[in-house]
RNA sequence: GGCGCGGUAGCCAAGUGGUAAGGCCGGGGACUGCAAAUCCUCUAUUCGCCGGUUCGAUUCCGGCCCGCGCCUCCA
């Protein structure tokens, strides 16, 4: 069964398949490295992953890319400010950004490609398009993308023209840069004092490419001038992708992604995310409060990507609990999560949870699928059914697995705790446990509250106890 | 103003032209000396408001109210 997926060019949910008949080749917009990543860049991001890994578990080879702009008017400020070279600033905030993404299980793209890497092949292409009269070069060396020429222009974001003109002449006579109409923008931007030793050469003079060239560039040399599918946040739409479309078309005259992928905002507390509200939170701080990134993960995947999710701290814990009851599947079932690069693809008896992300990736659905599953077949087990039954358990812990990876949720069983126990806890543990064994109530109680102010938390099992630390 | 999206139980959030998934919280129960953990179970006569279409609408259409996004470099 092939995956449906809403696209914002057609506005129809359309199937996903590979135009070579192999694999399909996608490209994610990365971030721009300057700082942290917020949960809610990591929105877009784990839904690219969760649209691979969909694909993935239903047996479909696939081909990411996903950039890295690492120059840009943020980039260059910081590290300026920060006195550190451009590239050692935004190798460092890869690199974090590159540990958040494994925290977080996302799959790494296929390839990785940055802009600053690929300065040659975004120089070719604006080349190519002065050539064919669709860019011009401005007086100061800079070079835009002539807009009028591109008939198609503003078709993903259904904008009329008149109305993209109108809004920008309001706002043009604080422009830094000149251009012949409000409307085009910047392929090449002309070296300007405060770039500091930001530049690069190129047939125009000193400068830097533009925002939108780099993806352009990228895509073309990694998945070629025509491939499945793009995708990114929704406010890349425009102008962001509308003008990728424009520099590859207005380039090559083919469909340049056949299929566009959009990500709804996430939302916190019912607020947009902003730095004056202060609500844009980083997996590190959510981690500081003691939330992991899986359970980050979790509250990403409850609401649908085409909707904005409101991110609260009650469905952060609501995320824990529901973690925590899958954990008890998986121990039930003795399910031991396997690792490696090849995700599992028979659903088995978790087919409606595969079906349910088969049909535009609607991750609450089979969410809400799996926990159903969840609770009928830990019915059935407790009474006995699978007793027995090697292949039919067999087969209930392939599906959870193949559900797990196409979630991108990693869930393991309850270990027995390997966390070393203080011998002076043990003890009174081992006090408490003779007490109660003796029924002295009493004391029983105060050694379980004296061990509680201590951080430890008994849990009474019918041979023996269990002693394991505090959450609080 | 233009384009687009949404308003479903205390919270988060699916969904369908025929009568409301799932998670959290809360109530009840089993278990337990009491707990904790776990398991079972209950909780929206109702889907922003008002009309219309229909045998029947939360689901389709129209109007209104409220919230949100984009409109040149924010995922």
């Amino acid at each position: 069964m092939p995956l449906k997926l809403y696209d914002t060019l057609t506005r129809e949910v359309r199937e996903v398949f590979p135009m070579d008949g192999k694999s399909v080749r996608f490209y994610g917009c990365g971030p721009t490295v300057y700082g942290p990543a917020h949960i809610g860049n990591f929105r877009t991001f784990v839904m690219q992953d969760v649209f691979r890994r969909v694909l993935e578990t239903s047996g479909q080879k696939t081909y990411h890319a996903r950039n890295v702009t690492d120059v840009d008017d943020k980039t260059i400020r910081q590290s300026l400010a920060e006195g550190v070279p451009l590239h050692e600033f935004t190798d460092r905030w890869s690199k974090y950004f590159d540990k958040d993404c494994e925290a977080l299980n996302l799959l790494t793209p296929h390839v990785q490609p940055s802009a600053v890497a690929h300065i040659p092949e975004q120089i070719v292409l604006i080349e190519n398009l002065i050539t064919k009269g669709k860019a011009y070069k401005a007086e100061d060396g800079s070079v835009y993308f002539n807009v009028s020429s591109f008939e198609d222009y503003g078709r993903l974001s259904r904008l009329a023209d008149r109305e993209i003109t109108t809004s920008v002449t309001e706002r043009e006579s604080s422009d830094e840069y000149e251009r012949d109409s409000a409307a085009d923008f910047a392929l090449w931007k002309a070296r300007r004092p405060e770039d500091g030793e930001n530049y690069w050469e190129s047939p125009w003079g000193q400068g830097r490419p533009g925002w939108h060239i780099e993806c352009s560039a990228i895509c073309m040399k990694h998945l070629g001038e025509s491939f499945d599918l793009h995708s990114g946040g929704v406010d890349l739409v425009f102008p962001h992708h509308e003008n990728e479309i424009a520099q590859v078309e207005a380039t090559t005259n083919k469909t340049f992604a056949r299929h566009w992928f959009h990500i709804a905002h996430l939302m916190v507390e019912g607020k947009k995310m902003s730095k004056s509200l202060g609500n844009l939170y980083t997996l590190e701080e959510l981690s500081e409060q003691g939330y992991s990134p899986q359970e980050v993960r979790y509250v990403l995947l409850s609401g649908s990507y085409r909707q904005p999710l409101n991110f609260t701290f009650d469905s952060m814990k609501a995320s824990r609990k529901a973690m925590s009851k899958l954990r008890d599947f998986a121990t039930r079932f003795n399910f031991i999560p396997t690792t490696g690069s090849t995700l599992e693809t028979e659903f088995g008896p978790f087919q409606p949870v595969q079906e349910a992300l088969l049909s535009d990736l609607s991750t609450p659905e089979a969410l809400g699928r799996c926990f159903s599953l969840v609770r009928e077949l830990s019915e059935a087990y407790e009474k006995g059914e699978y007793e027995g039954r090697q292949d039919a358990l067999s087969e209930v812990r392939r599906g959870f697995q193949a559900t797990c990876d196409a979630l991108g949720l990693i869930v393991e069983a309850k270990k027995e705790d390997v966390e070393e126990i203080p011998a002076d806890i043990a003890n009174l543990a081992e006090k408490r446990w003779n007490a109660k064994l003796s029924k002295d109530w009493a004391m029983a109680d105060l050694l379980r509250n004296e061990l509680l102010e201590l951080g430890w938390v008994v849990k009474d099992g019918k041979e023996t106890f269990e002693i394991t630390r505090s959450s609080e």
